[in-house]
DNA sequence: CGGGGAAAAAGCGTATACAATGGGCGGAAG
DNA sequence: CTTCCGCCCATTGTATACGCTTTTTCCCCG
């Protein structure tokens, strides 16, 4: 019925814009992939939306196919969650998983942080900065949903600085699943990042006291994880026991 | 011993095969993927060697549609490479990515064991020592293939017991590709593991002393990584003007 | 008026068909 | 004899069609 139709690039006059004849497959699948992506990054899809396969193959102008394929992309990378005959939904994470992913990121972020500050460049400082930045913009602007990005894509840009390509795509996986924590568990008009944190944590790695930035890293960390309030979801089968027969 | 399941005669040339017919298609493709993700870590299949769709669908007896599913899932495990118009191949790591692979399993392995020290049980222990007999008794009998696996099951497994079910994942995941960085860079007839190690960093857990099976899980990767002989491939495009401009 | 069952509809899983591209091989020319 | 160019085939990329399962809605019965 209707027809619309979203671009997920724009390309200017590259070819044919034209979905059903040419244009390269595989940058159109990264762009879609993206674009969902940052859509659940962004919270503007929320944890336990359905993601319908016709749908998304309507609204992006491909077919089934190449739509199952970015969806088992990101069933993998745990932002979608494929139950077997119903299809995908956005991830809600568990209490549990929560706990482990900070967790994670409490090991890996903290332990790459001295050889980050050994690595870093005055052009890598000052990228950051800008992105500190930036997100501090989107936060002033109330812009939460950039906000959160800017941030992921802040802690996944320090993790590439250790020059461990493996680190650091982990790294990216487990801030996009901290974004869909948050979403679940944060208390609204307190976002993840204090800026000021991500200010101070250049400062020490400016200074190349890789030791500070740890701990530095490590308070942040916990300082958000403390941030959540986790409540058990609804329970889904109560124990009928337990309740009736205190 | 894992199912194999290569239905070969499984071909519906008779018209009774209708193309609706349901199985459960999950457990299938399960088992095809363990079965191909096994047959790489434990080097019958070589790094390079080409996965063709069409043979791979004969072999399971599924069509290509589910084959390309698992070489997806299998390329995101980083155990095969996916060229865009060349299909895929079993994932040839290069020298980069195998430091990489072991910084990151020192920083995770090592930073689990203290956790692990504390939770593992005695059913863990003897579970784990049934394992690292089996894995001794492959390595008597000659059977490296075996051994690589059971190897890295003994790493996961280790893991897994840390209760991080993502850390865990990201250690197995890391394994996986050790065998492949084994199969490339490895001296023929010094397996990764040796399983006196092993038994000792039992002991360690045993003890409940975490710091010192940390300490000696370092050793233990870092002597893995020491027996590798980290040679360049041979350069795929030499550069010809460093060569001849100097 | 509420609940249960049946039928229809909607959505997912799989296979197959078709198109496009890249590489291999052969022929021709230098 | 070697090298380059062009054509054919092999193999992947994409779409579509079809069956099956699940869910939802509606109607009938209690």
């Amino acid at each position: 019925m209707s027809q619309r139709q979203v671009d997920a690039e724009r390309k200017p006059a590259s070819g044919s814009g034209r979905p059903g004849k040419n244009g390269d497959g595989a940058e159109r699948h990264e762009a879609i992939h993206r674009s969902i992506s940052d859509a659940i990054i962004e919270h503007r899809l929320k944890p336990g939306a359905r993601l319908r396969e016709d749908a998304l193959s309507e609204v992006f102008g491909i077919s089934r196919t190449g739509i199952r394929k970015i969806l088992q992309r990101l069933a993998l990378e745990q932002l979608v969650t494929l139950t077997p005959r119903r299809g995908a939904s956005v991830t809600r994470p568990t209490a549990e998983e929560a706990k482990d992913v900070f967790d994670a990121r409490q090991m890996v972020e903290c332990g790459l942080m001295p050889e980050v500050a050994r690595r870093i460049t005055a052009a890598d400082l000052e990228r950051l900065r800008d992105m500190e930045r930036e997100e501090r913009q989107a936060l002033k602007a109330g812009e939460q949903s950039s906000a959160i990005k800017l941030s992921a894509a802040f802690h996944g840009e320090l993790a590439r600085l250790s020059g461990n390509a493996t680190l650091a795509a982990f790294v990216e996986q487990l801030c996009s699943r901290s974004s869909l924590i948050l979403a679940v568990y944060g208390n609204a008009g307190h976002l993840g990042c204090e800026s000021h944190d991500h200010d101070a944590l250049l400062r020490h790695l400016e200074q190349g006291d890789g030791e500070r930035a740890r701990a530095f890293m490590s308070r942040h960390l916990k300082a958000i994880e403390a941030s959540l309030s986790i409540h058990e979801p609804e329970d889904e089968s109560p124990d009928l026991y337990e309740i009736f027969s205190g």
